[in-house]
Order: structure tokens, then sequence, then C-alpha cells
DNA sequence: GGCGGATGTGGTAGCGCTCTCACGGCGTGA
DNA sequence: TCACGCCGTGAGAGCGCTACCACATCCGCC
């Protein structure tokens, strides 16, 4: 037990002004010395301090709230199957960077994952209804309401990736795709390839078609019309790399540079590689998409686009917070596009 | 756009009696509505209702909380360092069984993580100011204070993992760890073995100190004494595993079964094993513990002891769920055992 | 026809806190 | 000596909501 608590045989918490009363002052003092005001005599600080202490007082933050508007709690809203929130490197690191900004601020940050119909529904009450002062939306469902109903409720909101179509007015960050998909095309026209294919992500999102944009970008940069039997669309999984990378081989038979969008299809795209009976770098070049930590141990080593996981989660905690600080004069339509960078490793 | 804001210029949120003003009803029966009461007549519903859809009416919860003394909100407290939570398929599985006992519920979960003493000290403050009411501790360290504030404000409170010492009446789920460090060395018995190893986990944690006590049990079950040199501790790690291993074969040539008190040691240790030349499970036995889903892939393929993740996920929400509900009458003493299983595969 | 009980409704106190305002006491400068 | 400002303090009005109580109806029953 930490607390003396009252003689009394039923639990109950003290209140602002039982203590108050305890310490022979007025509510306000006790208010003040609560909240760390310095316009209170040593005399009646030290006084409140040794009743609060004796009665254990908690204050009570839904009481707080009500005056003043803010409950100091920030969300981090994870709308993805958790099998990808605890396995994909990128929401570890997304929140890993947002939770370490935040850290060290007076705000408390809280996660909350949707996974069905009913539980968005329930984010979505609990953050209108006043639970958090602001919220950072990981990974939108399209058709998804929070930006709206968040920007309606005029609730500090940053999302992660650039928001599709309606979702109007809202900050975000994201990673320059389109100069990632580049780069990685540049590269493999650099070492001399010139039947260049691609693994593209789900063509429903933004990335994916960002990075395929920029893929193209690179191939007409060098005098390349980019061509549909050189384009095969996976899910961002390891699975379905292995399977496009196969269909690809076979439209495309000599092949002799891949970009693929993401390591993890990367990674299956080496299988299939490596079955078909191609060497990489030496016969087919790949350059993936990510930098996730697996990459450095693939075989061979992967060349792949790394994306400033960190940065990207550092300016977002950033974006919130100026939100958050100057609401008034804020115009929320911020957004901060994070560049990428090629990491030169073996197979490419 | 999805709510029709006032013609005012600034923003206005209006409230349950402005609702009322203008469905032309007391504020006693919006609340009625808003909270599905029953004793409402279907026209006052009918207009309470036009008249919150069209002002973009949204109850404030600091209000409600401040009256009827709840949140709706239960918290899981994750205090590991972010690595391990978004590595370690343990909370992986707890997060998601906890998460989905909770979804169908009224009740909405958030996470809040703890991975600096600053955290530790808001998230203290979150949990005991009224925010939540009622929390999962997930894998709380030694000195922890969180219990106790808990019990002082009379939260709700589950944790996983018997508490050590001081930590008193809390309800808990836990693993059998005990009876799993013994099936998994009688297993190695009826095999045959007799010269039998353990890699133990750190032993300042209860569940590492059961495994060895259950490995303890086996042997001397069999008439065999456990001696310190057949004992070697890692951290529950991988790299621990490898190096415990190695030590334990230099010192033990001649050992021909091993406990290894997790999974991830258990592949290092495999790693160790084949680097000394020993085959698995020919030479050296090998049972493990956890069934990760990497332990089915391994070579050989683990045998291992698979803790009930699911379940106890689901015992702990249930638990959470009980206290919450007759708060009254509980006595808050409950802990459930989940029975462990052996897995049996290739290595043993 | 009158009575008891169910039913729908409104009035309103108060949950615990903050914050504005007012006030008395003190130090300073003229 | 008096006017002025600053400082520490207390009184009290709400923040938006729920829950209790009181009150009118209306129904069915003896």
């Amino acid at each position: 037990m930490t607390a003396l608590t009252p003689g009394t045989g039923s639990h109950h918490r003290p209140t602002l002004s039982e203590v108050a009363r305890s310490a022979g002052v007025s509510a306000a003092t006790v208010s003040r010395v609560v909240n760390g005001s310095p316009r209170v005599s040593p005399a009646a600080r030290e006084a409140v301090e040794a009743a609060i202490a004796a009665m254990g007082y908690v204050p009570n933050r839904a009481a707080r709230s009500l005056v003043t508007r803010q409950t100091d709690t920030i969300a981090v809203v994870l709308s993805e199957p958790e099998e990808r929130i605890f396995s994909d490197p990128f929401f570890a690191a997304m929140v890993r960077g947002i939770s370490s900004a935040v850290a060290e601020t007076e705000w408390q940050l809280v996660l909350l994952m949707i996974q069905s119909p009913l539980e968005r529904l329930k984010v979505e009450r609990y953050v209108t209804q006043g639970h958090v002062d602001g919220v950072v939306l990981m990974s939108l469902h399209s058709g998804d309401r929070l930006p709206d109903l968040l920007a309606d409720a005029r609730i500090p909101t940053v999302m992660s990736g650039r928001p599709t179509g309606t979702a109007g007015f809202v900050s975000y960050v994201d990673a320059d795709n389109r100069g990632g998909g580049r780069i990685a095309t540049d590269h493999l026209l650099s070492i001399g390839r010139t039947r260049i294919a691609t693994v593209t992500g789900p063509m429903d999102m933004v990335a994916a078609v960002d990075r395929f944009d920029g893929y193209c970008d690179g191939l007409r940069g060098a005098g390349i019309r980019p061509t549909k039997t050189m384009v095969e669309a996976g899910d961002f999984t390891d699975h379905s790399g292995e399977q496009a990378m196969t269909a690809l081989l076979r439209r495309n038979p000599d092949l002799d540079g891949v970009f693929v969008a993401s390591d993890p299809m990367a990674m299956g795209a080496l299988r299939a590689l490596d079955k078909a009976g191609r060497r990489v770098p030496d016969d087919v070049a790949l350059v993936g998409f990510d930098d996730i930590a697996m990459a450095a141990y693939a075989h061979p080593p992967l060349t792949t686009v790394r994306q400033p996981l960190d940065q990207m989660a550092a300016s977002m905690a950033e974006l919130l917070m100026a939100q958050l600080s100057d609401e008034s004069t804020y115009d929320g339509l911020d957004h901060i596009i994070c560049s990428t960078e090629l990491v030169r490793r073996v197979s490419a």
C-alpha cells in the first residue's frame, strides 16, 4: 500500500476540496499547487502537499477535462490486421518513432487497433467524443470516415501516407515513393540493364501506384517505353512476390533487371529467380523497396530503396504537435514528403 | 463533411441541452435517447434523433464520466522495449487474444507502452487518474509500482504471469511453467536420455524459475539429481541460447538431452549443436518452450512445449470482465493457470 | 367510478475541477 | 503620508452530463 487510506471501511477517493479543507486553504489554492502555478506561498504549498500525500489524493481527469477541454493524450490509430501490425517492420518503426517523439512531452500516447467494422465504429466514437486531443492515422482504408469525422470535430490529425481522393484537408507525411521508384530504376539502367520488369504493390494503394510511376519515369528517362508484359502486381507479401516473379520470367525470359516494390516481395522474387536458375545479379539484377532488416541478410543481400521511417515518424509527431500547440492559426494543410535513398548491396 | 455545421463562423459543438431545446424536449429526454433508454415515446425519440443529426451532436465523454464514474475503456499496459513488443510472438498473441475478446463488448481497448522511467510515470498517472476502468498488465518489471497503485485506486486489474513477492492481491493468468518444464524433461527421459542439461531463462523472472523447477522435478522423478554443471542461464534470446549451449557442451561433452526454456533460445542452441558437430536428435535430443511459429520450420523441426496463448489471453479478458461487472462482490484473488502441452516434432 | 400502478416527461442537484474576479496586505515612489 | 501596483488567496460560477424525484397521464381492474 502506497497511500494511507482513511479509517472508513469503504474506499473514498478524496476530492480536491477535501484536500483544501484538510490543508486549511481554499480549493483554488490546491488547484494551483496541483497544477504547479508559481503564485502560491511556500507555506501554503507545503501544507497542501502534505495533505495530498496524507490523503492519497489523485486528481480526477474527467472533471479537469470537462473544464479545460483537453485530455493531454493523443492516439495512434492502427487500422490494419494485427498480424501485419505485429510483423511488418513498418508499423513497428512508426510506432517506435512516434512514441519516442512523444515520450518527453506532456502527452500520453495510446494505441488503438481497428480490425473489424465494430471496432472501427468504437474507435470513431472514442476519438470524437473527447478522449484524445489529437490523432495519428496509420494506413487508412479507402472509404474510411475517420479523416472526415476528425476534421468535423476539429481534432488535429496527421496521416501516414498521402490520402486518396476525398479525404481533403489533412496534413500527412509520406515517403517520396515515386522518386524511390525512379532511383531504383535509374540504378538498374546505370548498371547496364535494359530489359527491366517490375513487381508492383496492390494498385489500390497510393504508395504502390507512386512507386510504379517512378519506375515508368525511369524507363522513359532512358527512352524506353514501359510495357504491360513487364509489369505484374503483388500484394506486398513475400508469397505474392514469388508468384509475380515467376509470371514475369515466363512472359519475359530475357529480362535482365527487376524493380520489386517491397522487400518482402523481393525476398519471394529472389526465390523464384533461384528456382528458375537465374543468378542474381549476374543474370537478373534486382532492387527492392523498404530496406527492412532482413534485406541485408538475403541471398544475395538486397539492394533496395530505403524510406527514412524514423524521420517520417518524427515528422508526423512534429506536425501533430504543431497543430496541437497553435490550433487557432493552424491551417491543417501541411505535408511532408521524405526523400528516399538507394542502399546498394549485392543484388543490383 | 458529414455534419451540417451551424452558420456561425466559429465552430461550436452543440451540447445536450441545446439539442433538447431544438427538439422541444428536456435534457433528460435527450439523455435517455442517447443512452438508449426504453422509456421514451417514439415521437420524442424521433424528434431528438433528428435534432442530433441536424446539429451534429456528439456527447462529451468527460462530462459523462464525471457523473457515471466510468469510462468504458480498458488499458493493456505493455511494459517492454518495443523491439520485443513488435517481434516476440508472445505479445502479438496476447494482444490479439485480448483484443478479440474485448471487441464485441462495449469496452474500448487502448494500448499503453512503457519504455522509459518517464513513460512509466505518465502511464501510472494515466491509469490512476480515471482514464480507464480496468487494466491488463503485461510483464511487469520487478519493483513495478503499478500493481500497488492500481490496487490502491481500486481499479480492476489482471496480470499476465504470476506476480513476484510483494505484488499482493491481484488476479493473474499464467501458464503452468513448472508443469511444462516437467513434461519436457519427462519426454527426454522417456526417449532414453539420462544426461539432460537445461538452458534456463533469466532467473529473476518467475517463468524462468518455474520452468527450471519443472526440469528438476522431472529429473528427481527419475531418480536423477540435478547438478549445477548441467544448468546454464540465458536471457530468452536466440543469441544467448547459442552461447549457453556452447558452454554446456564444453562442460558436459557427453550430454544427450537438453531442455531449453524458450524457442528463440532453442534456435540458438540448435546452431551451437550444429557447429559442435552433434546431430539432433540422434546425439542430443532437444526440447524447447513456447511453440512459436518458427519452431516448426527449424532444422530439425523443434519438439517444444506449447503454452495456450489464445486461451491465456481470453482468460485474462474474462477475469477482467468479471471484476468489471461485479466489482462489489469481487475479491480480486482469482488466478488461472493454463496447462501446457508437448508438441512432438523431430528434435526429440 | 375510483384507485393503483405503469409510463413518459421535466426540473434540477451535483459529479470534481478550473478560472475569473475581487479583496486585503504589503512594498514602493512621490 | 497617500496613491499605486503586485502578490497570495478565497468565493463562486460554471464545464456537460446523469440520475433522482416529482408530476401528470393513461390504462385496467374491482
